[in-house]
DNA sequence: TATGAATGAGGATTCATTCAT
DNA sequence: TATGAATGAATCCTCATTCAT
């Protein structure tokens, strides 16, 4: 028995190891659901047991608490964003393009992630929905540092080759990052969303290309 | 009935319904502090009460429950905010000087009211608080509408009259106004105030004439 | 009607604070009765509201939490038998005498409010217990160290008027306090009490004597 | 059976049940630190597993539940006990050197095994910690019972040869039992040691002396 | 035999809302 | 009309015990 027969097929059941990472993706699935439709506070870690099908004991066996459990997401969700970001600067393009690029990649990966966005938010919103524990804090304040570095990085190298006109490239940075999050931020209520009557898309398009003319030397 | 009517010119006092008033206020202002350093749901309508000093059984005489005397609050902020914006636009300026008005009339206005401009992110930040009741909903829709449409009024004008390239006027309202309320947001926060660690006055005016340069024809 | 009618009669209804006292007094008398009964880690708050027949959140309205109770009733006890006990010594009796009244005064004080006396075992046995809130702590060790106080002086006078031989009164006011304290403490447990199978009122007169015997010069 | 017999002189591997007694001892340890620390009702298991290196559910094997536990260690420690106080008794000494020996003993054995002597204190304090279950109380009783009887012997021994006045031997086998107990309890709290501020050594051996010579005839 | 993941009853605490006075 | 005591559902978290592997 031991040792020969499974030689060369697939392994049989996932290991001890496995079967725990699954079931801390089934509670971590559970818990963005919640979280993100009622908010930190309001989030209820039974229905997040219930929906995950664990006991609700079970959920401290993963995560030492509530907080634990929200920045265990938002880190989760953010590390994928910050690197996945990272990669749609493409170096051989113009400094606009590189916006460009990035814009479309920041519209598409919300497209296809819409929770994953909350992230954004839970830092400037720290006085709506109550005090953070300094764990989520952190983890976000870092996230949102990584970025906007990056956005702030390609502005200054397109101030330099005179793509644009001189700016504070951490400024700006700010301000297409403000406007891309609110734009976005927006898309996510159903209210702000009836308001604005235009599609995501080319809102996100032309907003970007009027700030991209004003940009100009 | 006791005292006597209202015997010759003596300086009537205070009527019953102004005392109710103040009272009424009284409650308000110190919900407003409570809610905006909280959040709708963290509040504490104990704390609320003590501050105004009253009673807790005192804030149901002038309010149904918690959710109606958040609306109270927003409406109240939202309809001297829209007020004053009106105003501010002069109908003898151009439409760029119109929105350099606007959006320095915002600035002010948040800067002596902060916490009153909390009304605006309310509505973005549905999913993030939790279930917001529909008359919450219902009463700052009405604003933020209001405010677009005198954006999108002063942006129409500008493109009628050769200020500005051609653009969808609401759309571009909405782009400034996320754009402003973003930069301002993110202000509220000590967290990604501490990131940007520009002076909001600066970047509030740097942005707008970003912005401005990139509309024109 | 104000002013006349009732005059000269007893007040008609409680007042509003008296009632509120006889309420705190209902739920300490519930709290005691389960402190004491299950200890302080297993005592259950449930069971302590059934009983005072209030809900579980009006606990709360008397006292913070379950520590704040539980000293409240420690403090309760010890005031009075602090109080109590120094009536007790009449300072125109000898110094033997003095102990032998203040040994029986603790004696009876003891049958008549056996549950009090847990306040004199729980400082001592905070490694059986487990971490007590330090303001129970604070509570109990100087109710102790007043107790202690009063056996002392009288220790003190006995060995200035020759009564005792020279002994550390403070280390010998321990000792008695230790002894009296042990029998009852032991006498509380039905267990040891069938093992020791005398009657506590003649052990304790038994002990005292030995030990006023072995104090003489 | 596996592995062929005992053969010739090789040293016997340690055999299973060895191993298992090894286990047995390392979690026992475990646990009366953490009983006794933390006591029984705060006395966490998962820490007692951890700190022994095995799995929470081995506890299982070797003890059918958290009372068990508690109930072993308490009877090691006191089987040990009851045997050496048994021998520290020399018969060739006098009824009161007997005395004096004893109590060194005992005070010698709580200096070098502090932990240990929580077991005379689990009877007394039933009513603080709760219910104990009944093979606890069992256990403890028996070993009460025995140390007493030990005391009683010598002092019957001294009546009877005339170093003691008449005296109800099992009542003065309490009263000692009782003193001594209870100064080394108070020095097991740091609140009552502190409070004390004498060092236990003195105040046993001048306590024992004080309640020998209050028992000569 | 050992493991450790899972369980779920149980307990302390909070707070919006009600209602007798 | 105002008060504030009372309510109790709701929620986070703990931990002894079980059991599949």
């Amino acid at each position: 028995m031991s040792g020969g027969a499974s030689a060369g097929g697939a392994p049989r059941r996932p290991r001890r190891a496995e079967k725990k990472a699954q079931q801390r993706q089934r509670i971590m699935e559970s818990a963005r659901l919640v979280f993100f439709r009622d908010g930190f506070m309001a989030a209820n870690l039974d229905e997040v047991a219930q929906r995950a099908g664990v006991a609700k004991g079970t959920l401290y066996r993963y995560f030492d608490n509530k907080a634990e459990l929200y920045v265990a997401i938002l880190a989760e969700n953010g590390d994928a964003f910050e690197h996945k970001m990272r990669e749609a600067v493409k170096s051989d393009e113009s400094a606009p393009d590189q916006l460009r690029t990035i814009s479309r990649f920041y519209l598409r990966h919300w497209l296809s992630n819409r929770e994953y966005f909350q992230i954004f938010w839970a830092l400037e919103n720290e006085s709506v929905i109550g005090e953070l524990p300094p764990s989520v804090v952190d983890q976000v304040k870092s996230l949102w540092d990584a970025c906007l570095r990056i956005l702030a990085d390609v502005l200054e190298g397109g101030i330099r080759d005179g793509s644009f006109a001189q700016h504070d490239p951490w400024e700006m940075a700010h301000v297409l990052w403000t406007l891309g999050n609110g734009l976005i931020q927006a898309e996510g209520s159903e209210i702000t969303r009836s308001l604005r009557g235009r599609d995501i898309e080319s809102m996100f398009r032309d907003s970007v290309e009027v700030f991209l003319r004003g940009l100009r030397p």
